[in-house]
DNA sequence: ATATTCATGTAACAAGTTACATGATTAG
DNA sequence: CTAATCATGTAACTTGTTACATGAATAT
């Protein structure tokens, strides 16, 4: 049940309208707690029904109104409630892993572009959350930061998000030599 | 829809029943695709019935008696062309992640806890995956290992699985030491 | 004695995905 | 003129989780 905290803890950056907590996730969220439009309207629904979040309605000129959720006193309670509960074991669920697992039976060029993909992406990734590491320090450097700063939870899952992408590449990148030194060998295998 | 091809490629391991995959996840697949027994013992029934796992009983004198699945050609012919469609990017969920994104309105401590459950955890799994490591290889190097098995899409998925977890030990120590300075000084601040 | 392993399942529920529907506004 | 952005939702479906139920064998 933690779709439910994940809001909560997003929602501790300011209020937020549905789609605008969408694309909060999108940008720093998904790191750790990937969720559709769809996950997210149901849930600020269920927040509003049970006391957790407020929304008020913000009317406006030339865009359709909105409802903007805010935490509530009880949001906040459930939400520091939930981190001295134990965390459940992550679980981790990646489609290119079982691609590389099925590699021996099945065409390791489609795999190696699949692969390729992946580390397009963890670039880009690396690039925005650099980008938004400097727009969190904003001129400070880390040390200070992480002494004085008010809120420093979305900059260590940050630090989080950095590193998993970071070790994507090392690891792609050394599957993908090692597929291709394999499919050269076996188009022209010198000896058995 | 990729339980499904998580559990064809946990087949090409060799036939098994879904009490024996449910262990095959633990050891080694969960590093990659998690599931409860109960979901594979629905998948096995799926698989069972489109044709793309066959099974049979095998009947045991001290034991109950077991369905063993096997993979079928047209379930590989399934794991060849799943390998070749685009993989879907990768959702993470982590509730430890959450709570590390919420420490700021919360128990730091109980959080620290939880950072340092996780770190044993991890280095559980880098044991078992070392110990895995050596049977995959079988007293030969990993380049030569590398360069002539018959399959490696397992040992490439061990290396991830590697990487993920030495990662996570280092976010977390940095993560541990950046928390205990800051409780150290809001318990006793020299300065504003 | 007690816990763990082996072995399989049903049922109910919670969470996540996909498709569809609507419609104005602004940037290219 | 077209695509992207802003803004919300319903409905149907697929996955994933949790609780329960059974029962023998072996390891501590």
């Amino acid at each position: 049940m933690a779709l439910r905290h994940a809001v909560l803890a997003a929602l501790l950056e300011g209020e937020a309208s549905g789609y605008q907590l969408s694309k909060r996730f999108d940008v720093s969220v998904a790191n750790f707690w990937s969720a559709t439009p769809q996950q997210l309207y149901r849930e600020l629904e269920r927040l509003g029904e049970e006391g957790l979040a407020q929304a008020r309605v913000v009317e406006q000129q030339r865009r359709p109104n909105k409802r903007v959720f805010r935490l509530t006193p009880a949001g906040r309670a459930e939400l520091r409630e939930f981190t001295k509960r134990p965390a459940r074991p992550m679980a981790m669920r990646d489609d290119l892993l079982v691609q590389v697992q099925a590699v021996d039976a099945s065409d390791p060029e489609a795999v190696m572009a699949a692969i390729s993909e992946r580390l397009e992406h963890a670039r880009g990734k690396l690039q925005l959350y650099e980008r938004l590491r400097q727009q969190l320090l904003g001129g400070q450097s880390e040390s200070r930061y992480l002494a004085e700063s008010e809120r420093i939870g979305p900059y260590l899952t940050l630090m989080g998000g950095r590193i998993f992408e970071e070790q994507t590449l090392r690891w792609g990148e050394r599957v993908l030599a090692i597929l291709a030194r394999r499919t050269s060998r076996r188009a022209s295998p010198h000896q058995p």
